[in-house]
Parts: structure tokens; sequence; C-alpha cells
DNA sequence: AGTGTTATTATGTACGTACATATTATATTT
DNA sequence: AAATATAATATGTACGTACATAATAACACT
């Protein structure tokens, strides 16, 4: 900083040049000092310090904080350390920040909750509970309208409707209608799908660029209340997925989970 | 700017020095000299490369890909450039990165779908629907016991008690039964509830450090039938939330949104 | 063969400099 | 006063260097 210094030359020189091998004495030591655990002049202390006085309401919401160099100035460290604590903080909606506008604590801090969508194996599992599955029906056919709208293609499409459930320590847990468009990735047709799951194979084998995802509340109809192994108009927990590879959808499809589920998130 | 430089010395000299006023020569002309849009040699285009490598399946799941320094040699950026693209693209999930390991396509990829939390009237105007706010209920007692444990309180905490109801274009919304500890937000108590909803008027003044959210279906009881004016077993999408600032339990609320309600995320 | 120690290595991050870019503020012209 | 050009400024990001850290690989030793 204070720029010039004509003779240091290269600019984070004078730590480690001339001194030889010392320990370098400048910003870092105050990181290696203290004895413990994770105390740094890092970009995780200055993200936790602006946090701190947001929540502490030194920085109220719609207060202008101060600069990028302001802050690093008084925490101790660089810029660029400090852009990226707000740069994290920004993201995960605590606060606006506009060129030359300078940065502001958000007045409607957008919560962003991170759902982790894993397969569906993987959230039994991780329970600790044994997973199992099974195939109900698989059969190839051209789609009902609905489908055809949703995924963007032409009703004469070859596709695959697949059944499936999903149990978790023997019981019902995930009833799963898929259809798979055969055109978009035709390996499928060669997948024992009796082994592994549809959402499953398609996680490994067929990544795409644009997915869309809902959520809702739907009655369990006569047969998914015999699949599920529950009641007919039991309340079950919905979720509708739809992934595309650019232009070309390829697959749709209806998880219903056994009455009880509940989806979680930490915020 | 560009002060001093007196003998070129620092890193990146060479780029700006030299040539006067010319337009930079090296990694930077690439970046600009293609006409239009957002075509530059910047992270962004390293991210987008290397997802296009794992869409292609160039980079099947569970593949090593390059190291960070043989990646910023082949597409001529430097390192720090190939880290910010693989780190955002690891907190996405597409890669999964360790010290000495080296970086994987994530074989499972956990989509973490970004669900946005917005305050229900922003959710609701932004759909360009009139929104309305009714507060049925307010007073303050002791709380019942499941909210005590939720929220880590002892059971003669002084809380309000609120339910309210969210409309859109005139027609019942969302229902929210909400317990705030009012030893943790002493303000609340002047609060005018009628004008402002909880929901919201935490969202202004109660920041928390803490917060859990879940997701499920219910079906409607009587009461929350004739609210919501619908009937009774409806099945109704259940968000409940709790947030508590450091170990305080601040509030705890359970929203019940109108049949129908599908809650939506891009992947 | 098994165990503990020591290199080696890829990612993680801090730093200062340089420049780009989007906005706002100010000056200038009509 | 309104419109337009110009300067100022805070954030955004690229770069190279240096060092930290975690995890593996290689090695020595029993």
């Amino acid at each position: 900083m204070s720029t010039t210094t004509p003779t240091t030359t290269s600019t984070a020189g004078s730590k480690a040049v001339s001194t030889t091998a010392s320990v370098p004495l400048t910003a870092k030591t105050r990181a290696a000092a203290p004895s413990a655990a994770t105390t740094q002049t890092n970009w995780q202390s200055v993200r936790d310090e602006v946090l701190r006085r947001i929540h502490t309401r030194e920085w109220k919401p719609g207060d202008q904080i101060p600069k990028e160099v302001e802050l690093a100035e008084e925490l101790g460290c660089a810029r660029a350390t400090v852009n990226r604590a707000l740069r994290e903080l920004a993201a995960e909606g605590f606060l606006d920040r506009r060129r030359k506008a300078g940065t502001r604590v958000a007045t409607h801090p957008v919560r962003r909750a991170k759902l982790d969508i894993p397969v569906i194996r993987l959230e039994i599992e991780g329970r600790g509970q044994k997973y199992a599955y099974g195939l109900l029906y698989s059969e190839r056919r051209t789609p009902p309208p609905e489908i055809c709208t949703n995924l963007g293609v032409t009703p004469d499409n070859d596709m695959l409707h697949i059944t499936s459930l999903h149990l978790a320590d023997g019981k019902p847990y995930m009833f799963e209608e898929r259809w798979v468009s055969v055109a978009a990735t035709p390996q499928i047709a060669d997948a024992d799908l009796s082994k592994i799951s549809a959402n499953e194979w398609l996680v490994l084998h067929a990544p795409y660029t644009k997915g869309d995802i809902s959520f809702s509340a739907v009655l369990a109809s006569d047969t998914e209340a015999r699949i599920l192994r529950t009641h007919k108009d039991a309340p079950l927990f919905l979720i509708e997925r739809t992934t595309w590879e650019g232009e070309n959808g390829i697959t749709s499809a209806r998880l219903l989970f056994a009455p009880g589920y509940r989806m979680h998130s930490a915020i």
C-alpha cells in the first residue's frame, strides 16, 4: 500500500526476500501467533466480523458499510481478502453491492436455503437406514400430452415410462413415476433398471444443463395409496422434476413421498 | 493511476507499460478482441469450459481433471482464475476437490437447489398480484411445550402468539401461526402488527444467526380449512421455520399454504 | 509385513498491482 | 432548466508470488 516504494519491486517481496528464512513478520504473524484453532486474519474472519456487526445492528438493514479499502485497512488485510468476504456475504443475501454505489446491508435478506437434493439411496443410507428399491413397471411408449409439453418434445417421441418404489428399512418411502426420452439418452435402453434406479442411472449417465424442480402437497390416489401402503387421500409431499440437456428434454419425474416425509434445510 | 512503475518490475507490468496507450496485447487481447458480449478469458469462461467438458462427458463422473496449473496453462490464464472457477463449481456440487488428491467430477452431483425464501409480500407482488395481510390474533402468553422444545426456551418465557393471513388478489394465500420470544426481541411489543406482518417485521429488526426450515404436506384441520377458505382434509403445503440469534430462540412459525401452492426452483 | 517418519504435491489463500466496468457526481453545453 | 459530456469512484477481477495445509506417497526402521 501507499504504493511507490520504488525500490521494493515485486509486491510481497518485503516479506520473504530480504529476511531469508525468518518467519514472515507482517500481517501473517498476527495470524500465526495465536495458539489454537482458526484465529487468522483471513477472509473468514472478515466475513464473521461483518456478520457480527450486522447481527449486533451496528450496521442496520439499508446502511452503507465502509468501502473495501477502508475495511481492509481497519482489519489489517488486503482488499482482495475483504472483497472475497463481502462477495460471499452478498451471494448469501446479507449484503447488496453495486459498483460505485458501495455496499449496503440487505433490507430484505432473501435467505437462500441451500437444498441438497441427493440421490434417494444416499439420503436414506445417510440416515443409517437400509435402502431397497423395486422396479414396478417399465415400458416404451409414446408419452401423454402433458409430458410432451413439460419436456418440449413431439408426441411421437420414443420414451421410456418407468414406475418404481424406494424403500427405507423395508417401508415404502418414495414412489417414482418417470418418463425418459430414449432419443436423448439411448443407452438407458440397455440399463438394467431393476438393479439401479432410473434416478441414479440418470445422475451417473445423463448430466443436464438445466433443471426445474417444484414442491407441493397432494392427496394420495387409490393406486398411490396402495403402493405406498397408506390410505387414500393421505397428504403426500410431491417433488416434480424436469431436466434438459440444452434444448432436449431428458426426463420428467414425479416423486411421491410417503406420509410424514419432511424435507429439511438449514439457513 | 498506474503511478510510479519506475522500472516496470511489478508483476503484470509488461502488459501496460511499454506499449504506452495501446491496448494490452497479451492474454487480455484474446478477451477484448471478439466482438459482442461476454467473451473473455475470465473465470466465467473457465467455469463454462469445465462445465462443457463435463456435459459432453469428456470428463465423466469420478474422473480426475487436470490440476489447476495445467488448466491455467492450457486456457491461458492464471491459476487464481482457474481456482476461482473450480471453487465455484465445487460449491455448486459439480466437482469434488481435495488437497493433494486433486479435483474430480462429482459422482453423485448433489444438486444444490437455491431456494430463495423471500418475504411473502415480495413473493406475491413479484408475480404481479395484489398483496394483502390481516392480523387474526395476537396475544402474550406462555408457550406450549413443543414450542419451548423447538426454541430451547423455558416454559415460563414471555412470548407473543400471533396468527395472521396473507392474501394474494384477495384470495387466502398463506396462513401463518407464529411464536415470538419477547425476551429476545423486546421491541416487537411496540410494533403495529396489523400494519406489517410479523414475518416482515422480524426480517427487518431481528436478524438471526441460525435458521431451520422444513417442508412437508399435511391435511387441513377444520379451523385451517375455514381460514384458507377450502375444505377440511385438503392437502396443504407446510413450511416450518425456527430461527435463533446465537443460543436464543427468536421465533418459530408454521406457514400453511392454500391448496395448489407450488414452491419452485431452478437447478 | 507392519509401523512410524519424512518428502512431495495439489489445493487453499493472502498479498499488492493493474486495469475494467458500472454508476454516480460534476461540469459543460444547448 | 434540461440534456449531454466528462470526471470521479467503488466494486469486479486478472495476474504473479508466496506460503499454508491437508493428504498422499515414499522411505526407513523394527
